[in-house]
DNA sequence: TTATATTAGTTGCATAACTAACTATATGTC
DNA sequence: GACATATAGTTAGTTATGCAACTAATATAA
């Protein structure tokens, strides 16, 4: 018997990331709370901008682990609101260069402190031990799904 | 300084779950590589019923972790696809009590198989304890968020 | 240099999520 | 019994997800 063999009612609990649910709904709330009006999905976008600026769209994807066509309409939507540019480089016009706003980077200093914030309420009691193992084991796992591409 | 502080670089990826969206990705191709049309979405839904058939909406809502919307509307659609029937309660006829029909039945052993797989490939050389932690401490996440509602 | 393949991004289609406002049924209180 | 309140579920509106098919630009090969 292999030694990961699940018993059989504990699988669903295992996948069904409620812990990661519930950490990106208190997020949001937050966000709300503060008066923000922009999505997680679009703070992940802003929050790789925010260390990178002028990232191509298939490479905010890889870093916020989306497909291109989500990417897409991501981006779309931060537009409306201003808070992104698109410009295609000048080397390889097939590309789109993604730029920060003057509008979001005041976002930047508060939207860290609510993620700070909202880790602290998420992690209380939980040791700095613990986290290292749950990140490394949440590591493997993705790196066992996508390294190699067996399907 | 607390002891859950994170450097901020850290931060994404924890709130991220890419591991979990890594396990639910590869689940759902593994339900497509078998011919299987269902959502893992809505498979979450009918593991719960498996274990107890003729729940209410609002509980499956509660054990899959869903607002009542979408527990509406996942089950609108597996009613669609002839999965399930909602019986309306005959103590209070505000509840519909939902029942898989004959047709869902045959698909218990395959997904648990499939799933099975799935988490097999995901946790390859992760240790018992390793995964016991995890879970814990994901357990502990969510009850930090969930049960003192203190925002 | 022309034809072919690859790459970056967009669009159409379907499912799913959350909030807020709504309907219908039950319950509690006077 | 009548009126207010609570509860279960539905609907409308917005955002997000994934797959597949598409366009446009670039790279490769004959």
């Amino acid at each position: 018997m292999s030694n990961n063999q699940f018993k059989r009612g504990e699988l669903y609990s295992v996948i069904n990331g409620m812990a990661t649910t519930a950490v990106a709904r208190r997020l949001q709330k937050n966000f709300r709370n503060a008066g923000l009006e922009i999505t997680i999905e679009q703070w992940s976008v802003l929050y790789h901008l925010w260390k990178e600026d002028g990232l191509s769209q298939l490479e905010l994807g890889n870093r916020t682990f989306r497909d291109k066509a989500s990417t897409t309409r991501l981006i779309d939507n931060l537009e409306k609101q201003e808070l992104v540019t698109r410009v295609a480089s000048k080397d390889d016009r097939r590309i789109n260069l993604v730029y920060l706003t003057d509008t979001a980077k005041p976002l930047q200093q508060i939207t860290y402190e609510l993620a700070n914030k909202t880790m602290n309420e998420a992690l209380q009691n939980i040791s700095k031990d613990e986290i290292e193992v749950v990140k490394n084991v949440l590591q493997r796992v993705y790196d066992n799904l996508t390294n190699k591409d067996l399907v």
